[in-house]
DNA sequence: ACAGAAATTGAACTGAACTCAGGTTGATCT
DNA sequence: AGATCAACCTGAGTTCAGTTCAATTTCTGT
């Protein structure tokens, strides 16, 4: 079982939520690399050495930001697929959940899959280190949640008999590219996107 | 139609060539983020100087290997798919052709994929810039020739109609996702990824 | 009101990308 | 062969964003 990580807890005059907001919203709009440190810290209303406070390093902010994100998405799965024994159905309510997000949640996506590759190398400094193998701990988690689905339809007879890990990496990825692109200011409204990939899903893995 | 950028001709001690190469090896081995643009000279044999007399700058080099790749990968994808009249075998053949790549070119889809986000916003330098607008109008045309080849399919009662452009995004998403997570040296064979995803993709479209 | 932790700061440091002002090399032509 | 000239290369700086340091201020609990 994943330790979570423990959210330091909020003294009553941190800025912590105030700079992960902002920085979530400078590196989803911009980006990362593009953004400078100071100004997620103007934008905040203080210093920039303020920032040092509560994280360790500009990394150490994405870490936390790509890791609370995994977070998210593994507790949306479950919350959505406990109750629904059907695996058909487990899978729709499954991809739906996905892409049932807010503005700001859409950015936190694209930030997380624009920056995976970081979690594949080790980080020099202690809380990035922590932050960067508790991220890696969720995206196997996330990974499991998909695959188990699938050996679950696939051990009822109610899914074809395929290589489920491959499979499930597989649809996982077909969802995730949608943040690449997806704007929420785009032509494409988001129902429409998440009704064509849950059938692209269902007829993928089911049929 | 697209004009192909000049390839700077190789006058015969041009180590522009070298470069690439080395920096496709660093860049996707270890990240464009984090290999020092000095280490790149080092692997030719050169000053980190010499460097900016064949590159404006490190992310021009990036944005250059970028360019080169999705000029393969389209012109892979026209080659594969022109004699080919039927769609559904049109379509196996694309993915087949996707999934037909040497360890150099795993790395070039690699660095490509995971700096896509480099393509939306305008660079400063001339050079740079178009490099930038050559690679986001490759990117259209990929994205072209995908969706053209659902819209065929659909229009001769092959594929059954659907948003053939949001389904070529998505086909598209999914043969790229594996870039994300592919090593030649793990554990999964290659082929044995192009034949699910190949197989996934026709569920998804002709079903 | 006082102690002490939490929060903040200006000034200095670091390191990697990049610029500059010239120096070297070698292909080509007469 | 020697001159020429562009292509190619270099060491010594410059810049700039991220980071560290050495304090000082601000708030909270007792």
């Amino acid at each position: 079982m994943a330790t979570r990580i423990v959210e330091p807890e909020a003294g009553p005059r941190s800025k912590r939520a105030a700079i992960l907001a902002a920085a979530v919203d400078c590196f989803g709009e911009t980006s990362f690399e593009t953004t400078k440190w100071s100004t997620v810290a103007e934008r905040v209303g203080i210093g920039q050495t303020a920032l040092y406070h509560y994280f360790e390093s500009k990394t150490h902010c994405l870490l936390t930001i790509m890791r609370r994100e995994l977070q998210r998405s593994h507790d949306k799965f479950t919350e959505a697929t406990e109750d629904v024994e059907d695996p058909t159905e487990a899978l729709r309510a499954a991809v739906r959940a996905a892409y049932d997000v807010s503005d700001h949640e859409v950015l936190q996506m694209r930030i997380l899959h624009n920056h995976m590759d970081l979690l594949s190398g080790p980080r020099k400094s202690k809380r990035e280190e922590a932050e960067r193998v508790e991220a890696r701990k969720l995206v196997q988690l996330v990974e499991r949640d998909w695959t188990n689905l699938l050996v679950r339809g696939m051990s009822m007879g109610v899914f074809p008999l395929r290589d489920a890990q491959l499979l499930g990496a597989s649809v996982l990825g077909l969802i995730v590219s949608v943040w690449r692109w997806y704007r929420p200011s785009g032509p494409t409204p988001l129902a429409e996107v998440s009704e064509l990939i849950e059938g692209a899903c269902v007829r993928m893995v089911a049929t």
